[in-house]
DNA sequence: AAGTACATCAACCGCGGAGTT
DNA sequence: AAACTCCGCGGTTGATGTACT
């Protein structure tokens, strides 16, 4: 059936993009939206075929993009994830505000993978890159923030191409939030994207521009203030929703005075039953249902409840 | 210092599904 | 219903960076 062949085209730029190419797809992307994508070169101007621009807006020039290192709480959903659904990415990137499908499974596939099929290498997978002659691990990234150079938008020497090279700056410290209830300048405080520009937390209640991904936005403002904590509390603030927009959604209402403490169900008996029962398209959820990160991991990690779940849909 | 091996990740490719004509 | 277009996904590749010898 009709194929697209678009990337076939001769006279289209291939490979990495350079800086001017990136401004003009932000810029149209920004004006027009997104969509269109075979349409939206050569409106824009650009030698591209529309699968790379859309690449590209999605995977590296996208707004809302999280860049750096994969948190110990975002590996173990990555992990459990994975468990349930396989290398279906982009449903797991769904699950991890401002990651992307390609940046996951490029992480499985250097690390995870590895640490999955060998178990007894412990601990965050990022720090089993390298072993030295003593067998002592080695990361290969150990660059402390102070190792970073001043700006990662400086081309080196050698490298005066126009060509943009996207490696995001990792950090390696953990900042431990001893109050964890008051805003903190988490590990983003220290990453930095390859635009040369600082990532900050947004301060608590800050409308950020959300180009109509409010959901996603409450869930990063969450995760930003909390990131370092596992224990953040989700909460479920709709009446009826189905379980494919579940399975898509991004948990989006946070309310944590109502959280229960314990945090051990995400669903009641009853949804799960109904869950259960199987057949049924939709779930009537209760109002302001508390779901913890450990609890929607654990139950992902269960033996019935979330694959059921997930067949049901 | 140079060469080699390995790790990382952006980008490409081909396919299938959904929507439209 | 068939033909077609568009979009999104997952697998793979290749350029580049880093560690090791």
């Amino acid at each position: 059936m009709g194929r697209s062949a678009c990337c076939a085209k001769e006279g289209l730029n291939r490979g990495a993009w350079t800086a001017h190419e990136d401004k003009v797809l932000s810029e149209y992307i920004k004006l027009h939206g997104e969509g269109r994508w075979r349409n939206l070169p050569k409106k824009a101007g650009l030698k591209r075929c529309g699968k790379s621009c859309r690449l590209r807006w999605l995977n590296y020039l996208r707004p809302d993009i999280k860049r750096g290192n994969i948190s110990p709480d975002e590996e173990e959903l990555i992990i459990r994830l994975h468990k349930l659904l396989g290398n279906r990415w982009s449903l797991i990137a769904g699950r991890l505000p401002g990651r992307t499908d390609n940046e996951i499974k490029n992480y499985w596939n250097t690390n995870l993978g590895k640490k999955i099929r060998d178990p007894q290498q412990q601990g965050s997978a990022s720090n089993l890159k390298h072993h030295n002659k003593n067998g002592e691990p080695v990361s290969k990234k150990a660059k402390t923030m102070e190792d970073m150079p001043p700006n990662m938008t400086s081309p080196s020497p050698s490298k005066v191409s126009p060509v943009v090279r996207t490696k995001a700056a990792k950090c390696t410290k953990v900042f431990i939030n001893p109050h964890p209830h008051k805003p903190l300048l988490s590990h983003q405080h220290c990453e930095e994207n390859n635009r040369g520009g600082l990532m900050f937390d947004r301060p608590a209640g800050d409308d950020h521009t959300n180009n109509g991904s409010s959901s996603l936005s409450s869930f990063s403002n969450i995760a930003d203030q909390e990131n370092s904590s596992s224990d953040f509390l989700v909460d479920f603030d709709m009446n009826e929703i189905s379980l494919a927009s579940l399975l898509n959604s991004d948990f989006p209402a946070i309310n944590c005075d109502n959280a229960d403490q314990n945090g051990d169900n995400i669903f009641s008996e009853e949804m799960l039953q109904h869950l259960n029962d199987g057949g049924h398209d939709c779930v009537q959820v209760q109002p302001n249902l508390v779901l913890n990160f450990h609890s929607l991991t654990s139950f992902l990690d269960g033996d019935q409840g979330g694959e059921e779940w997930l067949r049901g849909s």
